[in-house]
DNA sequence: ATATTAATCGGACTGCGGTCCGTTTAGTCC
DNA sequence: GGACTAAACGGACCGCAGTCCGATTAATAT
């Protein structure tokens, strides 16, 4: 008689991890944060990384895919953190106020965290194939449309919320702010009219 | 006593191109609308174009500068074209026509034009220190902060003509056409209902 | 024609993201 | 402990955009 298995395996996660894919995983992790820290995530090259983390180049991109999925994972904390205060947080940018405030809010939101994050972000979404094909992209994207029918926009939420977002892309945000020297408060206040205008429209 | 010379020099031009270079610029555009006639805009690379044109890879690059360099020499053409017709041309889309039915004839024919020239545009935007300098790019901006103000938008005109560009951008388009499946028309259509909006809102 | 000079030429070179494949090793079963 | 296997390893390798610099050549002055 034999028992079954309790951890890896069966119950339907990834079949568990290898200890040394783990111990690299963690390495290549605290190298990036490292370099990062010391020349900026622009100058985070794959090699380099590799090199310090002790690792082989190959090992570097089994675990992570590509530079824009490293970049992801470093994100992932602080974005599902940033999910959960829209989805699942306190209004007006969680459930509970009306849907145009939450969009204003959400907006805000972003823009902010854009100037937080910025590089890395920009890192993350720089993939060859599908800029708008990274999941939290998606998921914005189709919060605003939930937002806009809540707000009672009825003329094709779809693609007006494509156009929202692509107000809300980090590349131009880091933009206007850092080439073009335009406060982030204004690009908040832009956003405010320019939703306001959208929703009550015509 | 020496006559002041008439043609190379003077007349404050660039000073004029020696005849080999003048070739080789020839032969490396021949070179490249055969290869983009028969791959495609994406596959044509700096090295294949050299190969091709039977020229050294630096010639290509000194003559373009960049891969997007040479996509923007391509596009000149009908690029001069397309802005002729919104600055000069006849209304909607030229002068003579209010400013809101100006912005959707405007917006209208530059979702056209990605229609045709698509990935050539998206290729001479790609260049890697500023999508945003690409000098179309700003006039379009600004033509579209032009009409806001003539259609009376008082809230920050500026930053709704970067929105509004953030919608038309080639690479967001080609990919609700060609990825989501969106039909141009439907393109069209949400962006008259965007800038009507936008411009009598409120 | 010859000399001068400055622009042009071409291909070797760099750094990058990403792939491949022969080798090593962690986990498992006896 | 020893054999087995699937996974992980690592660094040589590829194609790409872009740079560099010694050799070449077109235009001009003599």
């Amino acid at each position: 008689m034999s028992f079954i298995p309790l951890l890896p395996g069966s119950l339907s996660g990834p079949p568990a991890e290898r200890s040394d894919a783990a111990r690299n995983r963690e390495r290549l992790l605290g190298a990036a944060r490292e370099l990062i820290a010391e020349c900026g995530a622009d100058a985070l090259t794959m090699d380099r990384l590799a090199e310090r983390a002790g690792v082989g180049k190959g090992t570097a991109f089994r675990r992570f895919g590509s530079r824009a999925g490293l970049m992801m994972t470093l994100l992932s904390d602080s974005e599902a953190a940033f999910q959960a205060r829209f989805m699942f947080g306190p209004p007006p940018l969680g459930p509970g106020a009306p849907g145009l405030e939450r969009l204003i809010a959400f907006g805000a939101a972003r823009i902010a965290y854009v100037m937080v994050h910025g590089d890395l972000v920009r890192a993350a979404e720089s993939t060859a194939h599908g800029r708008y094909e990274v999941p939290a992209a998606l998921l914005w994207q189709r919060h605003i449309e939930f937002l806009l029918r809540e707000a009672g926009m009825d003329a094709d939420p779809f693609l007006m919320a494509m156009s929202l977002s692509a107000t809300l892309d980090p590349d131009r945000l880091l933009h206007a702010v850092r080439v073009q020297g335009v406060a982030p408060e204004r690009l908040t206040e832009s956003w405010r009219e320019l939703v306001t205008r959208v929703v009550s429209g015509r």
